[in-house]
DNA sequence: CCTTTTGAACTGACCAGTCAGTGCAAAAAG
DNA sequence: CTTTTTGCACTGACTGGTCAGTTCAAAAGG
């Protein structure tokens, strides 16, 4: 249709395709690996509003208009991210949960490995959880709704095991489990951050050391 | 509020003086203070780059000009703000355990009291927690340097307790003093912030029971 | 009077989203 | 086997609008 005279010119080869899917839309997954890594970066630099299309296409390698033949608008771009972003960090958690008990561990064990996939996670994403938790809280925003059930899906597995903990009487039955899943979710992601941002110099397992003899209790406990 | 002809200014009366302190109140003085008023909420809302310079005079009242004759940018304002902001926090903390200290509290009662107020400043400035967070960690951006010094101020006085009570041997020698007053205060912040925007029925006591149980370990302890 | 605020117009940069068109590989036609 | 068509994926110049910051004379305010 469009194409008058395709000229056969000198084919350049195989270019190299993303590493996995199967068949069919290879090429365009790998166009949204792309942005999603150019996006997630600069979004946890500069935040969403300034952060330029302009600029997420060129640190991705592609022309704007790719940028717009991918996703709807920007903001799609960006919820999409986000969907991505914690879908990983739940798959993280939930093993790190299951596969606590499956070596026949407590319940606070499980809590304990959770804290340790949540730091490893940040660790390996840093900068996606840092455009989240800038925008978790922003009220009038566009991506609010996606950002609510986003949330809740991720806190809902410290919620589940807490719950199981207390359901088997190995956790005091006075603990509200929102309130507390919720401070053990910001404990690790102030504490992770913080790590990443100012004290770099420290190893996961010293961030985890200090996370840990607070949740059991030992900073001061007695 | 924003009326085209001049606002009855002098009826308004010596409102509650939001973010900033109270000095000799001149002219300019209430002026800057409704612009951090205004600014503090729409960022927050919105994030920097969003807000527009007119909307913050508008809610303001005030002339555009007016905010170029406070200040010297958009950017200055803000920056300003931060270092109003923070400063309050950390006087009310400090104020806290110094209260604490001098009923005869031990160190760790200190700590909860510290919980306590941060709880109530985040009940009463919400926006600028909201602002404060979402900006804290961002890399690159203009100003880095204020948060991070403003930053060291609200987090020093937390390791100063801890310090306190171990050299007191109240706490135990192997906590890692940095570490854990990032983790306490991010355990405050995010229950707070998630006290109120998910789960706004729930009372400032409640949520202090929560953190006081997982400051004193009787969560998962022993 | 000196300081502060007003209001409105203006500029120049910047930016989200559009659209006509390109390149290419595989299917269809010859 | 060769030629033509098809359609997906991508391109980048362009548009219409927005916004930070400027300017300035005139009017409060104190």
């Amino acid at each position: 249709m469009s194409a008058p005279g395709a000229a056969p010119a000198s084919a350049v080869g195989p270019e190299r395709i993303g590493l996995m899917e199967s068949s069919g839309t290879t090429r365009r997954q790998a166009t949204r690996q792309k942005l999603y890594e150019a996006a997630v970066t600069l979004i946890a630099e500069k935040g969403f509003s300034a952060t330029t299309v302009d600029e997420i296409a060129e640190r991705a390698g592609v022309a704007k208009g790719t940028v717009y033949y991918n996703f709807k608008s920007k903001t799609e771009l960006f919820e999409e991210l986000l969907r991505h972003g914690v879908g990983l960090l739940t798959v993280s958690l939930r093993a790190a949960a299951e596969e606590s008990e499956e070596r026949g561990g407590t319940r606070v064990e499980a809590l304990d490995a959770m804290i340790r996939a949540g730091l490893a996670f940040i660790d390996r994403y840093p900068a996606f959880t840092q455009l989240y938790v800038a925008e978790l809280w922003r009220t009038n925003r566009a991506w609010q709704s996606t950002l609510l059930v986003v949330r809740q899906e991720a806190v809902a597995v410290v919620e589940d095991v807490l719950r199981d903990a207390v359901g088997s009487g190995e956790l005091s039955e006075e603990i509200d489990i929102p309130l507390t899943a919720a401070a053990l979710v910001g404990m690790v992601l102030v504490a992770a951050l913080d790590w990443q941002a100012f004290q770099p110099e420290r190893s996961i397992d010293e961030v985890h050391s200090a996370l840990s003899l607070l949740l059991h209790g030992r900073v001061s406990g007695h």
